[in-house]
DNA sequence: TAGTGCATGTAATGCGTTACATGATTTC
DNA sequence: GAAATCATGTAACGCATTACATGCACTA
């Protein structure tokens, strides 16, 4: 078992409570999908092996045709230990930024665009964001609301730096 | 020829100046690197790719058997098209995050370790953008400059971000 | 009884890294 | 002449997405 990011995505979901794979998608899809999505491709292949290693155990739940799954001790273990391990690494990947890289080719006003763009993609997500928390459901833990408020904040500097550089450029030229 | 990312990293470099596959590694290591990544294992097959679309034009230049390529007219319209392309989704991918987001099932010191080592990362990010400005060299063109600032900031961001909150959560504990 | 959403899964494909192979040239 | 670096390339592998296939259950 040479275990991957989606692994500890799916048996940290686990070990907070037991779902089915179907569930595991949408709770990623609310709240890690904003900075480690994740796929069925994924997920329904990786909860036969972590099943196999024996840090999840599945059985069939409710009633429909759903496989319901839980951490076990052995992988509340694991997970611990990776939460411990390696330094962080910032690695990013970001193509609006590989665009404003390159936006020198164009005549000024364009380029200034680009860097609109950029700035209501940030707005965009920031909305998104912002639509999850309805208000309505148990209020988070601190540490998944740490990274909910990461989101908001990064989302919100973002904004505030295009508009300042805008700005900047705009004296200049 | 379908474009992918790594088509306008090289092709937005080959349009600045000519270059050899060896060259846009190494151009490519000190810039855009930090927001996106390229491997020799792509740079290469790319290359013939470009060049049989017709986007780039390769020479046998200089001494040793090094290939340099320059971008054609066609490859430059290309390239602007992009530019001109399809509005900005902000997509992460952080793995640092994931492990704060979990950090709960931790005691309450060792999650505050995590969001210490998150800083860590930062600063590490940021001396190393840091010492790649050596202040030899011409002046960066504007919008190269400006993603140069942007990992320096996001960075510095970064660091006060983390601070601000370590500083919030021993506040409530 | 038709449609929608629940639920699980796989195959094909694409993107990207790592590791390896090869050899020339410069520098000490 | 040994070491470092320049220089090009490929094969194997792994990670991730997309698209597709399947079928049940609820509801209008």
């Amino acid at each position: 078992m040479k275990p991957t990011a989606v692994t500890w995505a799916i048996l940290g979901l686990l070990a907070e409570q037991p779902r089915s794979g179907y569930d595991l998608k949408r709770s990623i899809d609310r709240t890690i999908r904003h900075f480690w999505a994740a796929s069925y491709g994924q997920i329904y292949p990786e909860l036969k092996r972590l099943e196999e290693a024996g840090w999840i155990s599945g059985a069939d739940g409710g009633n429909r045709a759903r496989r319901v799954y839980r951490a076990t001790p052995a992988g509340r273990a694991a997970l611990v230990d990776w939460l411990h391990g390696e330094e962080t690494r910032i690695e990013l990947r970001d193509e609006s930024l590989l665009r404003l890289f390159f936006a020198d080719t164009l005549p000024a006003d364009e380029a200034l665009g680009l860097l609109r763009a950029r700035r209501d993609g940030y707005a965009q997500m920031h909305a998104l964001l912002r639509s999850l928390d309805d208000g309505s459901g148990e209020p988070d833990t601190p540490f998944v609301d740490l990274v909910y408020r990461w989101g908001l904040d990064y989302c919100a500097w973002g904004i505030e730096w295009c508009e300042r550089q805008e700005r900047r450029l705009r004296r200049r030229s």
